[in-house]
RNA sequence: GGAGAGAUGGCGGAGUGGCCGAACGCGCCGGUCUUGAAAACCGGAUCCCGCGCAAGCGGGACGGGGGUUCGAAUCCCUCUCUCUCCGCCA
């Protein structure tokens, strides 16, 4: 949520900002309903004043022994005009509320401008993409021979988009998950948590997902509840309403499947595990000082990065342009996974700083150096998710006999296996 | 799911209709004393909103929401949460 004082200080640049990611607001019209909020304020405050006023001295003629008839129905009259002012003051700020969520954050100014993926500017490159003497199978073929995944089947659970690990599948997954919060605990300084997977529509709130991402998400409308489309809602969510005592940053890792919807991406390019309703996936988030978050947003995307790094796969770091951002974010870095068997990049992580969006939006306060309370800049980003992650690792390391090496960080983890190998 | 008890400032804990934003204790900040520290003593400190260049003025907040009343931390309703007991249960 954007502060309305920053737009009542400066409309024009708000509006240009928002320009840039091709979304329009009519900021003069919001001001004039925020003058009219302003307004009523003053005069039901105004009214109280008198109210106040009359009441004590009321008190004070009682005490006394003296009739009070008169003065009474003077007081009942300023209280029934209060009533009017605030139902007046209640109905704008719902207005102004409303209005104010549905407004996406607002992009750094270093972030490029640009309408939609296609202007997103590739950081850097990581690893070597290396030639295969073959033609390359995809995920889906080697899950098959190797025995990893049961797309069949598991139409039968739940339908496609939701698969089903078998054997090493199920172990490989289980080991990337440990591997990775080790990582993160141990190497990067992320303390772990693990939250409800289900979440109020408060919290869905508090972190950006609705009003706006409603269709995109699983509902429990029996209980006002849903389910999480990514850690990053309850781990942002657990200080929704605080004044942070402790010394930022914070930082938390989470694992924990994510449920999406997904309506309308059925089809081509969406095979096996490259887009699927239910994925797991490790995510960082951290609640940091606003004079650090940047820095701070650097340092996630290369812990992130170092996931990758040891497990010896090729990615790129791309800066999204203002027009491929998500609603709540700043900035935001994706990191792409080479995937030679699928012939393309897949995008296993998303790295976003959104200041003091969603930390305005949840009411999540520090106490700064001087002592004030002030919103704290939040940052999150996946360390990272798994589905795509396994798509690279089987892709890129398969050999010629269809077996898959893996990659020697892994192999603790997979009890001390080297290779996966086809089934009899 | 049923019955009961409770929710007050950073913490503990008073306060049951009218200068109560709230006694008192702890903790915190500043000062005096001290070579330094502790102790003791003195002083200070909640948050949100509106108006104002500012000094400041005003309004609101005692878990959330609503009601009664001229006036609510205090009375009523409701929701949430916590605790105790019973039931159910992986």
């Amino acid at each position: 949520m954007l502060d309305i004082k920053l737009i009542r200080e400066n409309p024009a640049g708000v509006r240009d900002r928002l320009k840039t990611r091709r979304c329009s607001v009519d900021i003069a019209a919001l001001l004039e309903l925020d003058e009219r909020r302003r307004a009523a304020i003053t005069e039901g405050e105004r009214l109280k004043s008198q109210r106040n006023e009359v009441s004590k001295k009321i008190g004070v003629l009682k005490k006394a022994g003296e009739d009070t008839t008169e003065i009474q129905h003077q007081s009942r009259e300023l209280g029934e005009q209060i009533a009017a002012r605030d139902a007046d003051v209640r109905s704008i700020e719902e207005t102004q509320h409303q209005w104010l969520l549905a407004i996406p954050n607002l992009p750094h100014e270093s972030v490029p401008e640009g309408e939609d993926a296609t202007q997103n500017v590739v950081v850097r490159e990581w690893g070597l993409r290396h030639d295969f003497s073959f033609t390359p199978q995809d995920h889906v073929a080697l899950s098959e021979t190797l025995g990893l995944f049961d797309f069949e089947r598991a139409a039968r659970l739940a339908g496609a988009g939701f698969p089903l690990a078998t054997g090493a599948g199920a172990r490989l997954k289980r080991a990337l998950i440990q591997f990775m919060l080790d990582m993160h605990t141990t190497q990067h300084g992320y303390t772990e948590v693990a939250p409800p997977h289900i979440v109020s529509t408060a919290a869905m709130i508090g972190t950006g997902q609705l009003p706006k991402m409603a269709a995109d998400m699983y509902e429990l409308p029996a209980d006002g509840l849903w389910l999480i489309p990514t850690a990053e809602v309850p781990v942002t969510n657990i200080y929704r309403d605080e004044i942070i005592r402790q010394p930022l940053p914070i930082k938390l890792v989470a694992q924990t499947p994510c449920f999406r919807r997904e309506a309308g991406a059925a089809g081509k390019g969406t095979r096996g595990l490259i887009r699927v309703h239910q994925f797991n996936k490790v995510e960082l988030v951290q609640f940091v000082p606003p004079a650090t978050s940047y820095a701070a947003l650097d340092k996630l995307v290369g812990d992130a990065e170092n996931v990758l790094q040891a497990l010896g796969l090729p990615y790129r770091v791309l800066l999204l342009s203002s027009g491929d951002m998500s609603f709540a974010a700043a900035k935001c870095y994706d990191i792409e996974l080479w995937a030679p068997g699928h012939g393309g990049w897949l995008e296993v992580s998303s790295c976003s700083n959104f200041e003091s969006f969603q930390a305005r939006r949840a009411n999540i306060r520090w106490k700064n150096a001087e002592g004030k309370n002030e919103f704290v800049h939040t940052l999150n980003g996946s360390g990272v998710a798994l589905p795509r992650l396994m798509v690279a690792i089987l892709e890129n390391g398969q050999q010629a006999d269809g077996s898959v090496v893996l990659p020697e960080a892994l192999r603790p983890y997979m009890g001390g296996l080297e290779r996966l190998t086809p089934q009899a």
